[in-house]
DNA sequence: CTGTTAGCGCATTCAG
DNA sequence: CTGAATGCGCTAACAG
């Protein structure tokens, strides 16, 4: 409590518990302290507690700002994503699970939204020092991606990119929307439509996926792909052009379960039933599917395993300077009552 | 100390470029330097521009965390917020906005989901020693919240919460709902059912301005509150619920839009006309109640001014040291086609 | 406008 | 295990 009143204010002592007070207060050496806090071997469990009960006491808190500015590597994690899109709060929500398993891992969160884009996001996570990138389906240019990844690891999740020197994880689109569509053909279906993703990404890959299947089974003349989105509005969108058309097909296959559950609502309320008049499928088992009036049939990225390859290729390539590669999640059929035999 | 002085700068020894490596390359000093990138008075504009440019030759980007480590406050603003809730979600836009109108303010983000709550999203945020934290509808009880205030500015948006410390921005959600129900008193309804929100922040104080509204006007005897929830599910349940009594009510006020749009689903489905058997409203405003089906006529907080107000709030007491207080924001009908006369 | 200096809170040596 | 010393990249205060 002795305060030189000969030198100017010293700014330090505003009130704020760092480090040397927690050491002070425990009776031990700063460096010690240090060691605790980091989990890192050379102090007994019997000092850990003591420096902890002294921490919990004067309330102190680690300066991860000051820890990641003194360490080599800071840590975080930068995730990119899009405010508005519910499959990606799901994506966002497996990421913190799988950074919570390590103990020297922390997410920042860079939301994007239609007035600020995936750079700026990405910027703004940079200047705060983060070791790697995730984007998740990010919207800007491949070579604005480029640009990114060549001065920060980059993993780019649920977009296909051809970035040099960035990691790819993703789903096979093209297989999963095969895999509802030769669901369909085993319930006897034919006149199969498939509303498509309308620009968003993996859009190509899935009617890719449609047109393979339709294909491999003689179904070339049924083949019918409209225009959608991802948006529950571009769902009940393309519900009103089916129903404007003469005929109705069998079956449709949606862009993915927003669209789906937009495209049945429509299709309810004109009073028709699903799946007795019409089977629909969804893409991405977002938990909407399951809770939707008619439970979804759908498919499953599965988001843990995609996850964690993100997560884990963010981190060593951060770490270890290893090269980037694409990594292809295997979907998976979920099938649910919104499909049924043909009518 | 002899760097060859022929060569571009390298990048650092330590392969960072930092500030000095800037001013070295602008031939300036480090101080002129970091006014520049401050945007502090004391440069000319010819050398911001010099200053400007060497650091975009060399690729520069200022530390953020090194920044809020030397000065007294970080100019980082935690957001706690739930990822699966689209009313957040808008808000953050609108966070993201304000703060884009200071140079000074940067967001950090703290995702909420139902296995990480507002006290960890906090703690995390608080090691990033953030100035002060606005908290999106806080699921935690009242002294966790004070207790986090006792520590740093908190600032509780969208949640009525009597922690003391701690400010408060939110709609008048009371008299909000009595707008809805006056409107349709007005369009000459008497059978107006409530679907709360099943304990949602603001459904005691939604019901409440349902209930005087209705007293209000004599109308005790058809007063109906349903219980409900603030997802779509729990508005398909209401739905379903209000299905299977005897007599219906001709309009229904939903406690929020997405409720409300799970309702009208169902509604739908059941071959009621919106609003020619029923009108439904909602509440928020939020993006899906204009591009439902059936747009639908809600109450809009006023995003703009209720995160404006949140985020200087939040500044405020993190600089100033002013008092918390409370503000309420005044709601404000917004009529579209769910509601019109009763049958 | 410049250059110098002194830390912010922490991690990491290194010799005891 | 301790204690002291060094510096991460930056801001701020100062005297030129």
């Amino acid at each position: 409590m002795s305060d030189d009143p000969s030198r100017p204010a010293p700014p330090g002592r505003r009130g704020r518990v760092t480090l040397v007070d927690v050491a002070r207060e425990a009776g031990c050496s700063v460096s010690l302290a240090s060691i605790v806090f980091r989990d890192a071997p050379g102090a007994s469990e019997a000092t850990r507690e003591r420096v902890r009960a002294a921490a919990k006491r004067i309330g102190y808190r680690p300066d991860s700002r000051a820890a990641g500015l003194r360490r080599a590597n800071s840590g975080l994690i930068g995730v990119t994503y899009d405010v508005r899109q519910p499959f990606h709060a799901g994506i966002i929500e497996c990421l913190y699970q799988a950074a919570d398993e390590r103990r020297d891992i922390a997410l920042a969160l860079g939301a994007t939204y239609p007035g600020r884009d995936d750079s700026r996001a990405a910027e703004a996570l940079l200047r705060e020092r983060c070791e790697a990138l995730i984007m998740l389906g990010p919207q800007i240019r491949t070579r604005a991606i480029a640009a990114l990844a060549a001065e920060v690891p980059v993993v780019v999740v649920a977009r296909k990119v051809r970035a040099p020197g960035a990691d790819q994880v993703r789903v096979d689109d093209s297989g999963g929307l095969a895999l509802v569509i030769e669901h369909l053909i085993a319930l006897g279906h034919r006149a199969i439509t498939h509303v498509d993703g309308g620009g968003a990404p993996g859009t190509k890959a899935r009617r890719r996926g449609y047109l393979k299947a339709m294909r491999a089974h003689g179904l070339e003349e049924f083949i019918d792909v409209i225009p959608g989105g991802h948006t529950g509005d571009a769902g009940v969108s393309a519900g009103r052009a089916l129903l404007g058309r003469g005929s109705l097909p069998t079956a449709v296959a949606a862009f993915n379960d927003i669209s789906a559950i937009g495209l049945s609502t429509w299709l309810g309320i004109s009073q028709l039933g699903i799946p007795g008049d019409i089977s629909v499928t969804g893409f991405d088992d977002a938990p909407e599917a399951a809770s939707a009036i008619v439970p979804l049939t759908t498919v499953s990225q599965n988001l843990q395993l995609m996850t964690r390859t993100a997560l884990d290729r963010a981190v060593d390539r951060a770490r270890d300077r290893c090269l980037p590669g694409e990594h292809i999640i295997v979907p998976r059929l979920i099938t649910r009552t919104s499909t049924g035999p043909p009518r």
